[in-house]
RNA sequence: GGGAGCAUAGCUCAGCAGGGAGAGCACUUGCCUUACAAGCAAGGGGUCAUCGGUUCGAGCCCGGUUGCUCCCA
């Protein structure tokens, strides 16, 4: 083993940090077997997009299924946590052209072949630069299963799903009215779009009467859409309206006559009860559009601007329009008013631009088939959500579900399957390219334009990445997978997509349990987000203190689906943990001699604080189990930071100290426990802080790897009520006489003879046998045990505790006033409790109802209490008796 | 309009088969005690938003209110 001369006084991460993850990766620890024998467990990981760098978000959410990876690794599971990208089409595709722009050409001036092969080369550049990141992190990746979602193993998987939907009938092309982008240029789904509320005007004008007189006044918040308005309707019920129905109007600014109809669809009680319809517009009034059978005038371009339909408005961009509109209305005399009012708009998720509803012949999913499965899975318990309450937001959006726009106008993506038939109009839709219609035998076939949704091929990822569609070992050996950890801001975009997707074409669940985790929010509880700039570079922070101090940081105090505020400060506690746990180690190491082979040891060989700590640390491991199984990683960090910092650090070590300079017999077993505690905790450990426990392992076990290393067992340890309560008293003893000096001002250096009166024969055995670590921690030169009938002389403190006493005498150093104080602060605290217990104990209600074991408790408690305070009191009388 | 979440120590947050309120940081006091000052020791600080209900017992369960977030339409 190495000596301590070797082993720097603290722990660099960024010298260590990398040759670790080397060895790792040359050990081919990260690679999980298929076939295997071993049982398995599977987390694909959430692929980030291959437009930028790795942030914040991604390292959470990429800690936590490493941290899942490796404990179930450590069980013995045949682990696979298996990375990739995606390729992020609407965004990818506008950084390209983006760039494109800056070099002074076009999408359209290169070509489609040459525009991917410029998408294909800043995939590789950030492919690489994500997967460099991702170990920087040290994530646990099988980086030879990585997977892109253009990989050709994963087209095929999109190809075969799309074929397979056509034919089932749930792929269909229609037109209908869709979200379209006038600036990334193509169509997008419900989900893309997001609400946002703005102050805009509203707009009251009146619509002529035929003939020209009279009219109906109609509010509208997008005047210029009135260009493509076709009909005019009112609720058949509406007794107001009845008068008007099968009335025509002039629509302003054109020629065109519209009716007024009667639909169910109008709500009466909304507004003034008349809209108008603008089939071309608006999903609704597209329907009511059909069922009348009005004309669909589409005003607008796919650019943004007004079409030809839109007379001398054609042209003008839509906001421009708008105000040729107003100002043409006005002077005609057909604005009635103007207000302002608050309103929601539509805008596009990638780059917030207004989004226009638009008819447009597109490829859909029909969803109702496919989501009724995957309602029924998470009803039924077959995956479910942690924490439980997202599951509402699953069956919110999967009972409400709309048919799934999949086409997109771009380049960089999946491109449909799909070939049109110039000759006789047929549609093929097969997985290889066809040779001839099949039809008409019309050789010279289109193939579709468009490419598909990104979420499209996302969607497959959990059986995709694995091999599907065909039969291979990964995909037999690790689907369904196990958990999947998200946020809850793609639990539609994805999760859902994902369940439904696994369902319908593998017949069974994508994994059993979704864990849900927050956003990362800076420290005023703001989003992190480029235009704010106050993201936090996670490369930059593991530069600073280390990839651990990092991982620490996002799992402390991190509960399942809350979001959390990135802190400075709980990152420089990470940075502070892992020096606290390495100067524990070097302890160790220089107490060590330099060997590591223990004889086995008896609980003859044990002392008190050593089946203490091995209790103490049974129960931390039954704990952290416990918390890794129901993913509650915040709670099992914290359980190994209580144990090492404060249990094991503050305690054990420090009264452990006596017996290693004592040598012989003594030393040896100090130095077993030691190693076996210290080894087991830096294993628990492990999951959460990968790096410097590797390294701290590998020198304490030569030749060994901690990632492959043996979850610790309950089994190897002894549950040690006795030892535990001893310990207990004798902690509290120690605290009391700490206390004492403090109140007091004693000076360290000034040491003095204590005397214990208890009647608890163990702990006064334990200690006796403390005694000259009594001294070091609590400054008590001489410890003798008295009788119960005892009695203290003037100058002595009573220190009373849950044991019994400590009697120190501090003579001309206390003085009675102050001491009284204390003693009746101290005696006020307890019949606090007394009082408690006492209300409890004699409620009959409490004694009838209340199950046995808490009544003995609370009554041992009383006891306890009263024992305590009796003694306080008796030390007050005699106080007071010497005033 | 529908739904969800949050409100606990000065700050950021944990906590929950419902049985004596926790952590980190900050604060006060004393310590360079040969693993660690990125540390050690001793302390101070909370009617767990509010009102009501269930219960022997509520931070925890139920309902109302207020105030902030967020999602969906």
């Amino acid at each position: 083993m190495k000596k301590i001369e070797q082993i720097p006084k603290s722990f660099e991460p960024g010298r260590e940090e990398a040759s670790i993850y080397k060895d790792w990766e040359a050990s081919g620890s990260f690679h999980a077997e298929s076939p295997s024998e071993k049982e398995s467990f599977c987390i694909v990981m959430p692929p980030p997009n291959i437009t930028g760098e790795l942030h914040m978000g991604h390292a959470l959410d990429n800690t936590l299924p490493d941290v899942l990876t490796r404990f179930q690794r450590m069980r013995g599971k045949n682990a696979l946590f298996l990375p990739g990208t995606d390729h992020a089409s609407i965004a990818t595709e506008a950084i390209v052209v983006q760039r494109m722009k800056e070099e002074g050409l076009s999408k359209e001036s290169v070509g489609r072949e040459g525009f991917l092969r410029r998408a294909w080369l800043w995939k590789d550049e950030f492919n690489e630069r994500i997967i460099e990141q991702q170990k920087r992190l040290g994530l646990s990746c099988d980086w030879q299963r990585h997977r892109f979602t253009m990989d050709e193993g994963l087209s095929r998987a999109v190809v075969r799903v799309f074929v397979n939907l056509y034919r089932e009938g749930l792929i269909y092309r229609g037109e209908r009215i869709i979200n379209w982008c006038p600036v990334c240029g193509t169509s997008i789904s419900d989900i893309e779009v997001e609400h946002e509320e703005q102050t805009g005007h509203f707009y009251t004008i009146r619509y002529p009467f035929e003939d020209g007189e009279g009219g109906i006044e109609i509010a509208t918040t997008r005047p210029e859409t009135m260009l493509a308005d076709t009909a005019f309707a009112v609720h058949p019920q509406d007794e107001r309206y009845e008068s008007l129905v099968g009335r025509k109007l002039r629509l302003p600014l054109t020629d065109r006559i519209i009716p007024i109809i009667t639909d169910e669809y109008v709500d009466p009680d909304f507004g003034t009860g008349l809209v108008k319809i603008t089939p071309a517009h608006d999903p609704n009034d597209y329907e009511i559009g059909l069922r009348h059978d009005l004309p669909v005038i589409d005003i607008l371009t796919l650019d943004g601007h007004m079409t030809d339909a839109c007379g001398v408005y054609a042209g003008m961009t839509v906001t421009g329009a708008r105000e040729a509109v107003i100002g043409d209305l006005e002077s005609q005399g057909l604005l009635i008013k103007v207000e302002s009012m608050r309103h929601n708009i539509g805008t596009c998720q990638r780059c917030h631009t207004i989004v226009e509803p638009k008819i447009s012949l597109q490829w859909f999913v029909h969803m109702e088939p496919l989501a009724r499965p995957a309602i029924e899975l998470v009803r039924e318990g077959g995956t479910r959500f942690v924490p439980d309450r997202f599951k509402k937001i699953y069956f919110n959006w999967m009972e409400n579900i709309r048919d799934w726009c999949i086409s997109r106008q771009l380049w960089w993506g999946h491109r449909i399957p799909a070939w049109y038939c110039d000759e006789c109009g047929e549609i093929i839709v097969a997985e290889e390219t066809p040779a001839k219609c099949q039809v008409c035998g019309n050789a010279s076939l289109r193939q579709e334009e468009d490419t598909l949704d990104t979420w499209f091929s996302s969607a497959l990822w959990a059986f995709s990445t694995l091999g599907w569609p065909e039969e291979t070992d990964d995909f037999k050996t690790f689907y369904p997978t196990d958990v999947l950890a998200t946020g809850y801001d793609i639990i539609f975009f994805w999760v859902a997509r994902m369940v439904f997707s696994s369902l319908h074409q593998t017949g069974r669940a994508p994994f059993h349990t979704v864990l849900i985790h927050g956003l990362v929010r800076d420290e005023l509880g703001r989003k992190m987000s480029k235009s704010l700039g106050n993201g936090v570079n996670p490369l930059e922070m593991i530069d600073l203190h280390g990839a651990d101090a990092l991982r620490f940081a996002l799992i402390t105090g991190n509960a399942p689906g809350n979001d959390l505020r990135w802190r400075e400060e709980k990152f420089e506690n990470g940075r502070n943990f892992i020096n606290k746990i390495w100067n524990a180690f070097r302890f160790i190491v220089m107490n060590l001699d330099d060997r590591t082979d223990f004889p086995v040891l008896t609980e003859a060989d044990l002392n008190l604080e050593d089946r203490w700590i091995m209790s103490e640390l049974k129960v931390t491991i039954r704990e952290v189990t416990d918390h890794l199984e129901s993913l509650e990683l915040g709670l099992a960090q914290e359980k190994i930071y209580a144990f090492l910092w404060d249990l094991f650090c503050d305690w054990y070590i420090e009264m452990v100290k006596e017996r290693l300079q004592a040598g012989g017999a003594a030393r040896r077993t100090a130095q077993c426990v030691l190693y076996r505690v210290f080894s087991d905790t830096i294993a628990l450990l492990h999951p959460f802080m990968p790096f410097v426990t590797e390294r701290i392992f590998g020198i304490l076990h030569e030749g060994e790897l901690l990632i492959r290393a043996p979850w610790p067992e309950v089994e190897n340890y002894r549950e040690d009520p006795e030892a535990t309560g001893v310990m207990r008293h004798m902690i509290s003893a120690i605290r009391g006489v700490r206390n004492i000096r403090a109140e007091y001002k004693i000076k360290p250096a000034h040491l003095f003879a204590a005397r214990l009166r208890t009647d608890d024969d163990s702990l006064a055995a334990g200690m006796a046998a403390a005694g000259p670590t009594l001294t070091r921690l609590a400054g008590i030169s001489k410890l003798e045990r008295v009788p119960e009938g005892f009695s203290q002389s003037a100058g002595d403190v009573v220190m009373v505790f849950s044991g019994g006493e400590m009697i120190v005498a501090l003579r001309e150093l206390i003085d009675i006033a102050p001491e009284i104080i204390r003693l009746e602060k101290e005696a006020n605290g307890l019949r606090g409790e007394i009082n408690r217990a006492h209300g409890m104990l004699t409620n009959r209600q409490f004694l009838e109802k209340a199950p046995a074991e808490v009544v003995a408790q609370q009554k041992s408690k009383k006891e306890d209490y009263e024992a305590q305070l009796d003694k306080v009191a008796q030390q007050l009388d005699y106080l007071k008796q010497l005033k």
